[in-house]
DNA sequence: GAGTCCA
DNA sequence: TGGACTCAACGCTTG
DNA sequence: CAAGCG
C-alpha cells in the first residue's frame, strides 16, 4: 500500500532501513522521524522470519536502535543471549504488528511482544560507543536492569555491510530475576501485548488459512448426499461384509511432535479399548484387537449400534470409561470390567461411551479406499444428528498441528491422533496415523533413591511433592540421566542419607535409601496414575535454585484419587487385572520377520552376536553378521593400528540409514575386552584384541575412529592425519591430486607418508611419527601444512572448516590432530550407503582406484588380490617432526 | 543394547 | 511380560 | 554465546 510522500526530513540513520523496503508491498511503516514519543520507548517484537527471533529496540535520538536476538530475552542473569545489531528502525515501527510479505526483506509475521520505557544508567551514547550499556526497562513483561555488551565490533560502515556487530543481552541482578523455566518469559508469555495474538496466529491470519472443524461441514441428509449403494457399485467397490476376524485395525505410530508437512486432521486420543463393530441387519458384534468378543459385556453399546439406520456396516472406535470431568480413563475401564466376561454392572454401564472414528464398510460397500475425511463425513451422516447414546461421533479438527496440540494439552487431554486427511484405511501400523502425546513436567523433591547393581550412581530417584503440610510420595524416576548426572547426583545423595523417610506415606519397598528432602528436580511424565505415581517419568534436570519447601503440585490431585488409593491398600483389590494381562499379552499384530526371530543369535570369533540378521547397511543389505565376519577377516590388519589406541565409535542400532551416534565412553554391557582408562581426566576406551572389536560390533558399532596416539604414550602422537575433505561438487580425482601434492610437500621436508581411502571421496594422508612431540606441536605442524597450501592455491584449498567457503575446494582438515580428536581407522567400515571401508592403498595405485569399490563385502577379494600390505612400512618408519625455525 | 518404571 | 522412555561426544573454529 | 564441523 502506497503512503503519502513524506514531508519531514528522513534522518540519514534510516536510509538503510528505507533502502531495504518496498513500501508499496509491505505494510511496515516508512522511515520518518516520528513524533509523539517521549524519546525513551523500547519495544521487543517477535519476528517469525527465515529464522525466529526477537527484535530488541531502544529509542535514542529519534530512531530505534535495534538488535536481533535469536533466543529472545531471559529473566535469568545466567542466560547471555546473542544480540546481533541490525539497522536502525523508525520510531513508528514500534507499533508495527502484522505480516511482512514473503519475498520481502525479513518476510514473516511480527508481533509486539513487549513495550514500555527504558532508562540508561549513565550516558547512553558513550556507553554504546564503549560497547557496554546498562539500563532498566519498564515494560509489561520485561522489568528491571539489563545489559548489552559488545563482543565483536562489526565492520558494517561501508555501503556493503560487513559482519554486523555482536552483543550479548542479559539480565542484571535485581528483584525481577527469575531462574529455570520461569526465566523463559518468551515461552511463558508468548502473546502480543497489543492484540494478544501469538506470532503464529498472526502468520495464519495472513495466509487466510482458517482453521476449520468438521462440524462446520454443512450437515446433509443421508438420503441426499451419502453415496448410494448403486453409485458405489458403479465404482466397482461393492463387496460382501467381511468378518471382524479378517480385519486388523489401523494403528498409529508414536511421534514426538506434530507433522510439519502434508494435510492432517486431529482427533482426540482416547484411553480405552479399541473396538471394531460389525452390524448386519440389526445383528451386532463387537471385537477388540485381540479377537475377544465384547458384545455381551457392553449391551448398551450393542443396543445403540443396532438402532442405527443401516443395513450393514463395520465401524471402528474406542470404548471408554468417561469420568465425571469428561475424560476417558483406562484404569477405570479396567476396574469395572467383570472378571471372566459377563455383563458390566448397570450403574457402571452409564459411564461407558463408544467413540466412533471410522467406517470401513457401509451398506455393502467397502469404503476403505475413500479418503479419511470422506469416510468421516459418511460416518457422521450414518450416526445421525443425535447418535443413540452411548455412541459418540469422534470429531476432528484441521489446523496447525503445534497449535492444536498445545490447546489439547492445555485443556487436559492426554494426546491427539493425527491422521492424513486424504489417506485410505490401512490395516496395521503406519505413518498415516500418528500418536501425539501431551507431556507434563513438574518439579519434585528427591526424597530417596534405590541403588543399582548395573550402573554407577543409583537405580532411581524417589520423588515427593508438598501437599498441605506433608510431603507425599509420588513414584520413581529412573531414566533421563547421563553418566555424569548419575555420578554427580549419586554423590550428593550419599551426603544426605537419613533413616527417616521425609514422606508421610513411604512405600513399602526393599532397598530404599531415604535422604533429606533438599534436592529438587524437574521430571517430565505422561500422566499421574490413580495412586499418585508418575507414568513414563523421565528426569529433566536438577533445579539448583529452588528450595525444597516451595515444591507443590501444580494441579491439585482430585480428592477422589487419594481416597481410592487408601481403598486399594485396605482391600488389595485386583479387579480387572487378569483381563488386562490377557489383553496386553496378545500380540497386537504379526511382527515383522526381522525382529520376530529370537534365533538369530550367533557366535563369531568367540563373541555372542545377537540380531545377526539385522541389516546394518540398507543400500547393500550388509548385516550385523557380515560385519562381524568382516572384522574376523581384517582383525589381523586392523589390530596393529587399533590396538591400545583410544577410540570413538559410530553406532547405528537401526542401521546406517537411521540415526547413528558417536560414543567414546564405556557403557554397562560393553564386553570385558573393551577397556577403559583415564587420560587427563577424561575417560577413554580402547581394545587390545579382536574379541574387543567384535564386542563393539555386538553394540552395533559400524565405524571405529582412533586418536593420534596410543595408551603407551597418550601425550605423544604417533601419527599425523592430513584429512582431505572435498566439497561435494568435486571428483575423487581432484582429491587424489591434492593428496599427491601433500605427499610431495612432506617428501620435501623428509617425511614419508601413507594414504588411505575413507569410504567416500575423501583421503587421509598419514605420517607416522616416533612418539616424541606433544599435541600442540603436531597439530601446529599439520596446520602449517594446511595453511601454506591454502595460501598458495586459494582456489583449490581451504584450511577453514566452514562449508560456505569450501565451494569447489578441498578442506585440508588439520584438526584431526588435537588431543581427543579422532580420525577413522584403516579398515574401519563406514556407516554410509554401500558399507564402504577405509582402505590403505599404494601411492602408485592411487590414481587407479575407486574408493567406492572397497566395501565390507568386497574386502576379501581385494585383500587376496593385492601383492603386499601398502602400509607395511608404516609401523616401522622412524621419523620426527622437522625443526621449524 | 541396556537400564529403568509402571500396568 | 512388554511398552515407553532415555542415553550413548566433544573440542575447536567461526560468525 | 551459539552454530557448524568432523
Ligand atoms: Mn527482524
Ligand atoms: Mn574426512
Amino acid at each position: 500500500m502506497a503512503t503519502a510522500a513524506p514531508r519531514r526530513r528522513t534522518p540519514a540513520a534510516l536510509k538503510r532501513y528505507n533502502e531495504k523496503r518496498r513500501f508499496d508491498v509491505t505494510s511496515e511503516p516508512r522511515g520518518e522521524a516520528a513524533a509523539r514519543s517521549q524519546g525513551d520507548a523500547f519495544v521487543v517484537q517477535q519476528h517469525d522470519a527465515t529464522r525466529m527471533h526477537y527484535d530488541f529496540r531502544l529509542e535514542l535520538d529519534g530512531v530505534l536502535l535495534s538488535w536481533a536476538v535469536p533466543k529472545g530475552p531471559s529473566l535469568s542473569p545466567d542466560d547471555k543471549r546473542l544480540a546481533v545489531q541490525t539497522e536502525d528502525h523508525p520510531i513508528a515501527y514500534r507499533n508495527f504488528e502484522g505480516n511482512i510479505p514473503h519475498g520481502e526483506y525479513g518476510g514473516g509475521p511480527v508481533i509486539v511482544w513487549d513495550r514500555g520505557r527504558w532508562k540508561p544508567e549513565g550516558d547512553a551514547r558513550a556507553a554504546l560507543k564503549k560497547g557496554h550499556l546498562t539500563f532498566s526497562l519498564d515494560g509489561e513483561k520485561l522489568k528491571g536492569r539489563y545489559s548489552l555488551v559488545r563482543t565483536r565490533t562489526g565492520s558494517g560502515a561501508g555501503p556493503k555491510q560487513g559482519p554486523k556487530s555482536q552483543w550479548l543481552l542479559f539480565k542484571r541482578s535485581d528483584e525481577y530475576v527469575r531462574s529455570g523455566p520461569a526465566a523463559e518469559i518468551t515461552q511463558r508469555e508468548p502473546n502480543s501485548v497489543i492484540s494478544g495474538r501469538t506470532v503464529k496466529q498472526v502468520g495464519e491470519a495472513l495466509s487466510g488459512k482458517r482453521r476449520t472443524t468438521a462440524a462446520s461441514v454443512p450437515t446433509r441428509t443421508a438420503k441426499a448426499k451419502a453415496p448410494t449403494k448403486a453409485a458405489a457399485k458403479q465404482a466397482g467397490k461393492a463387496s460382501k461384509l467381511p468378518s471382524l476376524s479378517s480385519i486388523e485395525p489401523q494403528l498409529a505410530t508414536l511421534v514426538d511432535r506434530p507433522p510439519s508437512t502434508g494435510r492432517w486432521v486431529y482427533e482426540i486420543k482416547y484411553d480405552g479399548y479399541r473396538m471394531l463393530a460389525r452390524l448386519d441387519r440389526g445383528k451386532v458384534q463387537l471385537r477388540s484387537r485381540n479377537q475377544l468378543d465384547w458384545t455381551r459385556t457392553f449391551p448398551g453399546i450393542a443396543a445403540a449400534l443396532s438402532k442405527l439406520d443401516v443395513a450393514s456396516a463395520i465401524l471402528d472406535g474406542e470404548v471408554c470409561y468417561v469420568t465425571a470431568d469428561g475424560r476417558s480413563s483406562f484404569q477405570d475401564l479396567q476396574r469395572v470390567l467383570p472378571r471372566g466376561g459377563g455383563e458390566i454392572r448397570a450403574d457402571q454401564q452409564k459411564q461407558l461411551v463408544f467413540y466412533v472414528f471410522d467406517v470401513l464398510h457401509h451398506d455393502g460397500v467397502d469404503v476403505r479406499d475413500e479418503p479419511l475425511v470422506d469416510r468421516k463425513l459418511r460416518l457422521k451422516i450414518l450416526l445421525g444428528k443425535k447418535p443413540p447414546w452411548p455412541l459418540v461421533y469422534s470429531d476432528h479438527i484441521e489446523g496447525d498441528g503445534d497449535t492444536v496440540l498445545t490447546q489439547a494439552c492445555a485443556s487436559g487431554l492426554e494426546g491427539l491422533i493425527a491422521k492424513r486427511r486424504d489417506a485410505a484405511y490401512h490395516s496395521g501400523r503406519s505413518a498415516d496415523w500418528l500418536k501425539l502425546k501431551c507431556h507434563r513436567r513438574q518439579e519434585f523433591v528427591i526424597v530417596g533413591y534405590t541403588a543399582s547393581q548395573a550402573r554407577t550412581g543409583f537405580r532411581s530417584l524417589l520423588l515427593g511433592v508438598r501437599e498441605a503440610k506433608a510431603l507425599r510420595y509420588c513414584g520413581k524416576v529412573g531414566t533421563g540421566f547421563d553418566q555424569a548426572l548419575l555420578e554427580d547426583i549419586g554423590a550428593r545423595l550419599q551426603k544426605l542419607v537419613t533413616d527417616e523417610p521425609a514422606v508421610s506415606d513411604p512405600p513399602r519397598m526393599r532397598g530404599v535409601i531415604w535422604v533429606k528432602p533438599q534436592l529438587v528436580c524437574e521430571v517430565e511424565y505422561t500422566e499421574v496414575t490413580r495412586d499418585g505415581a508418575l507414568r513414563h517419568p523421565s528426569f529433566q534436570g536438577l533445579r539448583e535454585d529452588k528450595p525444597a519447601r516451595q515444591v507443590k503440585r501444580e494441579k491439585a490431585v482430585p480428592v477422589a484419587a487419594i481416597e481410592k488409593e487408601e481403598d486399594m491398600h485396605a482391600t488389595a483389590s485386583e479387579a480387572g487385572k487378569p483381563r488386562r494381562t490377557k489383553v496386553e499379552a496378545s500380540p497386537d499384530r504379526p511382527r515383522k520377520q526381522s525382529s520376530a526371530r529370537s534365533g538369530d543369535v550367533v557366535e563369531i570369533g568367540g563373541v555372542r552376536i545377537s540380531h545377526a540378521d539385522r541389516v546394518m547397511d540398507e543400500a547393500s543389505g550388509v548385516t550385523k553378521r557380515e560385519l562381524a565376519e568382516y572384522h574376523e577377516l581384517v582383525g589381523p590388519l586392523l589390530l596393529p593400528y587399533a590396538r591400545k589406541r583410544p577410540i570413538a565409535l559410530v553406532r547405528c542400532p537401526q542401521g546406517d540409514a537411521q540415526q547413528c551416534f558417536f560414543q567414546k565412553h564405556k557403557l554397562p554391557g560393553l564386553g570385558d575386552e573393551v577397556k577403559k582408562a583415564r587420560i587427563a581426566g577424561n575417560e577413554v576406551i580402547y581394545v587390545e584384541s579382536q574379541r574387543g572389536i567384535l564386542e563393539l560390533v555386538q553394540f552395533n558399532a559400524i565405524e571405529i575412529h582412533g586418536w593420534g596416539a596410543t595408551m603407551d604414550a597418550p601425550d605423544k602422537p604417533d601419527w599425523i592425519v592430513i584429512d582431505l575433505d572435498p566439497d561435494t561438487a568435486l571428483e575423487f580425482s581432484d582429491v587424489v591430486e591434492a593428496a599427491l601434492e601433500v605427499r610431495d610437500n612432506l617428501d620435501r621436508i623428509g617425511l614419508a607418508s601413507f594414504v588411505k581411502t575413507t569410504g567416500g571421496k575423501g583421503l587421509h594422508v598419514v605420517v607416522p611419527l616416533e612418539p616424541h612431540a606433544g599435541w600442540d606441536s603436531v597439530k601446529g605442524f599439520a596446520q602449517a601444512i594446511a595453511s601454506a597450501m591454502a595460501e598458495q592455491q586459494p582456489d583449490r584449498y581451504v584450511a577453514n572448516m566452514s562449508k560456505a567457503k569450501r565451494k569447489g575446494r578441498i578442506f585440508i582438515d588439520y584438526l584431526r590432530n588435537g588431543q581427543g580428536a579422532t580420525a577413522v581407522l584403516p579398515y574401519s567400515p563406514r556407516a554410509r550407503p554401500g558399507a564402504t571401508i577405509a582402505m590403505p592403498v599404494e601411492w602408485k595405485d592411487i590414481r587407479r582406484i575407486d574408493p567406492k569399490e572397497f566395501t565390507v563385502r568386497s574386502a576379501e577379494r581385494w585383500l587376496k588380490k593385492r601383492k603386499r600390505d601398502p602400509w607395511a612400512e608404516l609401523l616401522t618408519t622412524r621419523q620426527r617432526l622437522p625443526d621449524l625455525d
